[in-house]
DNA sequence: CGCATCCTTGACCAGCTTCAATCAGGGTGG
DNA sequence: CCACCCTGATTGAAGCTGGTCAAGGATGCG
């Protein structure tokens, strides 16, 4: 349950998730992309393990693989899940404390970690300045912060089906950030009990809600992979904003800081 | 509905609530005090008025009277308060461009801004370093944060008569840092409909829930003051843990960051 | 005095939860 | 190889929480 293995290395191109954010939050240095595909320290994680302990400032680090969320519970045991971590993304890394980096953070896949003391150094002691390297990271910060917005609307305001629809099209955009998808189709490993979690709903009320996506053939979810069938007519449901069109102004995704 | 007008100063100790929270937060140098003393470029906002505008980064400030609330709203006009703003809390100084910075922010009440451009400059701007102030500053943000997480766990996890308790005490101890009540009693000029908004319930599942809570002689809500008979009651019934004893360990509350 | 805003209350009902079984797939030990 | 078990998915029935609709009441202000 907690991480099962230090191996000096992570395997050629296991960085690609970070780097392919990374890059096109902002274009990244040579330098800096050596810098990150150096990064040693690995961890592995099983699905179920803590990468982090509430109260604890957990060591910096990328999630090169599998899954994670930040948890909370009610003294009850009543669990919410405030965020998710998908490949590519940060962990404790920021510039103040941030509150959200004292969550409990639990793998929900086996994982892995690279640390990435390594590259806050690079960039925190003057050497050479990585300016692409820091505003990518910062708009990584940046996004995360946008995504606990988009989660108080997705659990204020908005019913089952349109919770599940807005989450779907997140992590379709999180996994397209990363290199892991596209628009019609990514990797999708979350049980349905984790999902409640999420959405604040009842493990059977997700079930239902996700059957209903699949009869109205919105949506297929099989063997850890998600197809979105008609991603339009899925923001519809979402009750997000109709997009404009690229035209006239950048569409807004959950991805995009355009607001 | 706009700033309806520019007045060079604020009126003599109109900064105490900013001052009270920020030296509260970490011991204010002297001069810090009087740079805050100093702030003008005041601007009055009258309620429903908007202080900041969607997708425009707002001027950075200080709320120094009345309420305010970020807001997003769905295309059918569902609306949800994101987080509250009460007076010493600060509104557009980040470092990064904080997403929280683009949401539409509009007054609650008759409100007053005063500009914290010239603190924000003080900060960078290599003259004195005022290490009191920014650590201030900084946990000050850190603490918007907080909030947010609260926000997603109130809405998540948390039923009717939970999320307005819940809510209460976290006004509650706002308040008291900005030296604006004490621990039974406080400013709290919220309508249902506001609540209604933070807490994403119905106006009128508000009314009975505040109803309910006033026939168990919890609370009192009056003239746009709150009084909280017994918090420690009212904590419970908000669903939150039991909090340890002082010699233990520092009290959790929703302002403390000891998490 | 009349209007506007906010609060209050009742009746009804829908969305979601809870409880309880059942099913399907995958891994394991005999 | 197969019985067994564990986890996760699925489905039905019943009931509660909280929403919606509708109609006042209270308060304050021009």
């Amino acid at each position: 349950m907690s991480p099962s293995g230090r191996l000096p290395k992570p395997a050629a191109g296991a960085l690609s998730p970070v780097i392919a954010k990374l890059s096109r939050l902002s274009p990244l240095e040579d330098e800096a992309v050596s810098l990150l595909n150096g990064l040693d320290r690995l961890s592995r994680h099983s699905g179920g393990g803590a990468l982090a302990r509430e109260g604890e400032a957990p060591p910096p680090g990328f999630l090169i693989s599998g899954w994670a969320a930040r948890v909370r519970r009610l003294p009850d045991g009543r669990r919410q899940i405030l965020g998710l971590l998908v490949p590519g993304d940060v962990l404790g890394v920021s510039v103040r404390l941030r509150p959200l980096d004292l969550c409990d953070v639990v793998a929900l896949t086996p994982a892995e970690l690279v640390g990435a003391g390594a590259m806050v150094a690079a960039l925190n002691d003057g050497g050479r300045p990585l300016p692409g390297l820091a505003e990518a990271v910062h708009l990584s910060l940046a996004l995360e912060e946008q995504r606990l917005l988009d989660q108080i609307m997705r659990l204020g305001r908005r019913n089952a089906a349109e919770r599940i629809c807005d989450l779907l099209l997140e992590l379709r955009d999180r996994m397209v950030l990363a290199a892991q998808g596209d628009l019609h189709r990514f990797p999708m490993p979350l049980t349905q009990e984790a999902v409640a979690d999420v959405t604040a709903l009842s493990i059977v009320h997700v079930n239902r809600v996700l059957q209903q996506l699949r009869r109205e053939n919105l949506l297929e979810l099989r063997n850890g992979e998600a197809q979105l069938r008609r991603p339009d007519l899925l923001a519809e449901r979402a009750g997000r904003p109709p997009l404009r069109e690229p035209p006239a102004a950048p569409a807004r995704t959950s991805d995009g800081l355009s607001r």
